[in-house]
DNA sequence: CCGAACTTGGCACTGAGTGTCAACTGTGGC
DNA sequence: GCCACAGTTGACACTCAGTGCCAAGTTCGG
């Protein structure tokens, strides 16, 4: 079955499907950005790519997935990250952390790209709409990470509560980040949204 | 064209376009609820009303719309009520009395229908997808009839995290009155939901 | 009774996503 | 080198959502 000795970590063939994976998303990013997202097809990413449309899906479940999966490794990420901080430390700050020690550095080094992605998954409906179900989801498992991580059986309403507005506060920084075209520090963004959004309930 | 006198507010052509409408919503309704949303074809939700497949996408824009469409009818109605309500007023207690004034007679009048609009919507992902991109662009409209109401021109960051955070108790606050069956006060349901979230964010 | 506006159903079409199968490729064991 | 085996691929066929178009009703005002 699987090798079991990975030189780097993983198996020939894993590397080699994450080639074709890189490569398949590649040429979707190039193609939809030149001609929008709903102008073209699957078909067409496909053969970017060259591979055959059944190909596709076999690496991407959807269209939007191409887009969006990026934003799935982030989450994952980030749940690790969060479930990592100490037990101590309140469910906002460990979020703000997780969050900043999974994206800082990413976006300052592919600046360019990260902030294509996020005017993409931000203005195109179809990708917005993707983008919300997955926060959806992912909300839960940090709402879980945070549970786990002050031994909690599962999570209370107030950190389900912690956990979406981390999102949102999340999600705004990268917002007003792609608006200034990322000619900004991103950890000193997503502290102002963090604080921001702390600042959103009080009466 | 229109018609310039409509009797009771309504002309006759857009009652009877009205009654079409819900026959079809209630016959979905009931499918749905008989074999699952994933195992129903649009034609046999068109055939269940006694209505061309054609005609049914006349009425709702796709088949998760005939389930969210009720959502999107109560969320105008929060945006009305949340500009209506006196710019001294804290944005919490805004959103929270403005979801209150919408929901909870309805609640309290439909509870068994409502409650199972409720758990439909949140265990089937499509609806669930759906549901949170309905959210996404909620959040948007609330925060700026927040802004409305105090006379600035745009919603702040502020607001944008308020209607978030507003939305996220409200939707916690259906999750738990539906896992109780419906069987307690929605309104203190709501205020408790609310009230949770407040707290979320403390440091 | 007539014409304008609207509704409806039928038909054809595009495009996403899935199941299936046969051909190919690389890997390890012998 | 050869063989079995697991995984990858492309091709084909199929279902189903959603849309454009048109011809046939229906309704309502004049």
């Amino acid at each position: 079955m699987r090798r079991r000795t990975e030189p780097p970590g993983l198996t020939l063939a894993e590397r080699k499907r994450q080639l074709v994976r890189d490569e398949l998303g590649d040429a979707a990013l190039r193609l939809l950005a030149r001609q929008g997202f709903e102008e073209t097809t699957v078909d067409q990413l496909a053969a970017a790519a060259g591979v055959s449309r059944r190909t596709f899906f076999r690496y991407f479940a959807s269209k939007e997935d191409v887009v969006i999966s990026f934003i799935g490794l982030v989450g994952e990420q980030i749940v690790a990250e969060v479930e990592a901080r100490p037990a101590g430390e309140p469910p906002a700050v460990a979020i703000r952390e997780a969050v900043k020690a999974v994206t800082v550095e990413d976006f300052t080094e592919n600046r360019e790209k990260s902030v294509a992605l996020i005017r993409h998954t931000l203005q195109i409906p179809a990708l917005r709409a993707r983008f919300a179900e997955r926060q959806d989801l992912l909300r839960d498992d940090i709402a879980e990470a945070l549970a786990r991580r002050q031994d909690l059986p599962e999570p209370t309403p107030r950190l389900h509560f912690a956990a979406g507005l981390g999102l949102l506060a999340f999600a705004g920084a990268l917002k007003h980040w792609a608006e200034v075209d990322g000619h900004a520090d991103p950890a000193a963004v997503l502290d102002a949204a963090f604080t921001e959004a702390g600042k959103a309930f009080a009466l």
